[in-house]
DNA sequence: ATTTGTTTTAAACAAGCGTTTAAAATCTTT
DNA sequence: AAAGATTTTAAACGCTTGTTTAAAACAAAT
């Protein structure tokens, strides 16, 4: 695998590493020059400050992490066929990004009031049609009456949690890695399944 | 309401307050002795460091946390009734205490190989016999045939997801804080039936 | 009233922080 | 090869960090 060749990249995933693992405020300037293997000064000649390094890495994590819950609302599938579709590709991105759920919430936790906003993924979002898509499913009694705010809570709580409390899980069970991984594969069927039953019910005593 | 008398109930309050609102790494020493109003010197006259006196509230926190998910385990109630007092009580401590999930998996990601282990209280956990009780309920058919990791894993996304992704949710759906408020309510109810619909469901064709 | 012990404070400590400066090293252009 | 511009570094800046010291304020006991 081919590493960054510029000084500017070897920074940024340098930056991105050290703050997805450990946070803005867990984390100093020069312990991610270290990182990226050069001076302190260099990675401000670049960037200018800590701060304005960390809002670069922050879009571009905000926006991978958006994008992988959006992508599939642009599909031609069935409502039902999507949200299928849709938790398949939330697990298989936070398999190989665990850490950005947390990273996400806990930095806009921290950083409330100032300019980790969201709003044109949001309108991205919106523009996508599967609110309306979703109104017509319940209007035509294909899929259950639930809110879109709900319905949104629900697949990003199944999805997100078991990478976020990874840690919890694995103590309070005693499992290894391994083990862990091989229960979250299991795991994605058995949300998958629960939440597709609850939206999409099979009718059972009339027509 | 009364507050804290002695000294050292102020630092412990007040530490508690910040540790839980911006984490170990987020605030300073001084930042806990001004919101207990005094020096600097006198927190540590009485825990010694900043380290000390975290890992006593860490400890109080973890343990406040775990009893909030385990006491329903003690009851004579059946199984399906268990999950549902579960669910109904872990969001009633999680409104209260909307930030200890974030809480306590942060700072065990910060100390991965320290002393914020939870050894007891995870054999507390086995001691209510719960393990038991589900594996009988499996087999009688009662139950639907889920391990218990993953059953642990739902009820806790579930649960502790929508107060852990409060300010994204809200963010992403333009809702204020009241609005929230009655959605979780809302929510709890959808998740409860969700959650029991799927583990204890009705048996169709057969019988 | 004076001594003794405890609680609280102001001030200082070294170390680490984010950031800047100025000089060295490297690359470009002529 | 020399000059100029760019990239990288070592060292320092002032400030904040966690922690400690020594003295002040207070309480209790003789």
């Amino acid at each position: 695998m081919f590493k960054a060749s510029t000084t500017e990249e070897k920074i940024k995933e340098a930056a991105k590493s050290v703050f997805l693992s450990k946070g803005f405020s867990g984390c100093t300037s020069r312990e991610i020059a270290k990182e990226a293997g050069m001076n302190v000064a260099l990675v401000n000649y670049y960037f200018r400050s800590k701060n304005q390094l960390f809002l670069i890495i922050y879009q571009t994590v905000m926006h991978d992490f958006m994008l992988s819950m959006m992508e599939v609302f642009s599909t031609e599938l069935s409502l039902k066929e999507k949200v299928s579709l849709l938790i398949d590709r939330e697990y298989e991105f936070l398999t190989k990004h665990p850490e950005i759920p947390t990273f996400v919430l806990n930095e806009m936790a921290r950083n409330k009031d100032a300019e980790l906003q969201i709003h044109e993924t949001l309108n991205n979002f919106a523009q996508t049609g599967v609110f309306v898509e979703a109104a017509n499913a319940q209007m035509s009694g294909e899929m259950r009456q639930v809110d879109m705010v709900s319905l949104t809570m629900i697949i990003m709580a199944n999805c997100q949690h078991p990478f976020m409390a990874r840690l919890l899980t694995q103590q309070l069970h005693g499992m290894t890695d391994a083990q862990y991984d091989m229960q979250i594969i299991k795991h994605k069927e058995i949300i998958k399944s629960m939440i597709l039953n609850y939206l999409f019910p099979k009718k059972s005593t009339n027509e």
